[in-house]
DNA sequence: CATAAATTTGAATTTGAATTCAAAAAGTTA
DNA sequence: TAACTTTTTGAATTCAAATTCAAATTTATG
């Protein structure tokens, strides 16, 4: 295995064990996730920070560039910002990537590393959002009842949130109600019934 | 000092080493910030999961009775809802309080036990907005263009995003933007324009 | 004040994890 | 295959924290 490779097996193994055992993770528990001795994890990072760090941002971009992913295929303004808002939400409180993203949340009001990394995965979800707003203002399939930032913020604010309240186990509020609630948003905010769009 | 007196204290100590140290906060760090040894607090609490769970039960008692404290001497629907809104949010990132409800909602995704809490306090904030919501209705000072709990549950969602936001030291999305991007969704959805209020 | 009870301390022990490193194992190259 | 390099191991050491407890101190009570 080369050593790129195995580097990357590492931060895999380190997003498993900080989803697992949160933040305060151990060398060991991460060695034990990769298949191998802490030794050999601290011959590859002799500084576990750098891991960590590795690991919490190539989840953050993991996250971000599924929710790409997953709308750059779709033409129409309304079936993006239904399958964005989808793609946002973990499905249930088993989600790795989220459960790590909330780890880091809460984290980053404590380590200023975090917080710039969090903050700038907010941005850019913004950005992404905005974008497909403006393009249905353009394109005249979205009224606007406010500017596209500031729908754009809360719509990511929403799903923030109701992340977390699946990844606690909300005995309600499940990852389709989340979706209804934004949904429900969305349509005040774009006059658009956001509906003849498989889901 | 009386027993209640100096378990109350080291509640709120444990609450000061949480918000400090993050969750896996150690018992001597507990000590320090109580001004007392170990040994001393292991007197009092024999399990320091007691002590770590009393802490965070009573910031969360704290935060939400506070929340009904700022609105309880109001009188309109629009005022109180104003300032619902204001009380949830941290004014900058050094808030104790949300300090730690931040760190519990990054272990809840992993604890059931801190699950249960977190998602029992989101319900009752759902609850107290609910209520505001369903009494403006009630006098035509609101007309809502979802149902009461539709509203309710995104408000508090909103706020918990920002929350977090906030504590993450966003560079732009500070105390006063968060309060509007909340209150553009609130005007929307009520039909009020909520700006005869002091703010 | 004297005594008993409650509280706190600090030292000793145990435990768990981080760190270091020489030697073994695996992989590479000539 | 031999010599060399990279990687991994496991044992030894160091370090930090939890735990235990007898003794000291403080507080309450008659």
């Amino acid at each position: 295995m080369t050593k790129p490779e195995r580097k990357f097996q590492l931060v895999e193994a380190t997003q498993r064990a900080i989803s697992e055992h949160g933040v305060s993770v151990k060398l060991h528990q991460i060695a034990q996730e990769a298949g191998m001795t802490p030794s050999a994890v601290l011959y590859h990072y002799p500084d576990v920070n750098d891991l960590l760090l590795a690991a919490n941002r190539a989840g953050m971009e993991r996250f971000y560039s599924e929710r790409v992913q997953s709308i750059e295929l779709l033409s129409s303004p309304a079936e993006k910002l239904v399958w964005v808002i989808r793609s946002g939400l973990p499905m249930d409180r088993h989600d790795e990537g989220v459960r790590l993203l909330c780890a880091l949340g809460g984290e980053a009001a404590r380590n200023d590393m975090f917080a710039v990394l969090l903050t700038s995965l907010f941005d850019r979800q913004v950005g992404l959002y905005q974008s497909i707003l403006e393009a249905g203002e353009l394109s005249r399939d979205f009224e606007l009842q406010s500017d596209a930032n500031t729908i754009a913020r809360n719509l990511v604010a929403l799903e923030d949130a109701y992340g977390y309240r699946i990844m606690a186990g909300h005995p309600t509020l499940n990852y389709e109600e989340a979706c209804e609630l934004i949904l429900d948003y969305a349509r005040s905010m774009t006059k658009n019934s956001l509906r003849n769009v498989k889901g």
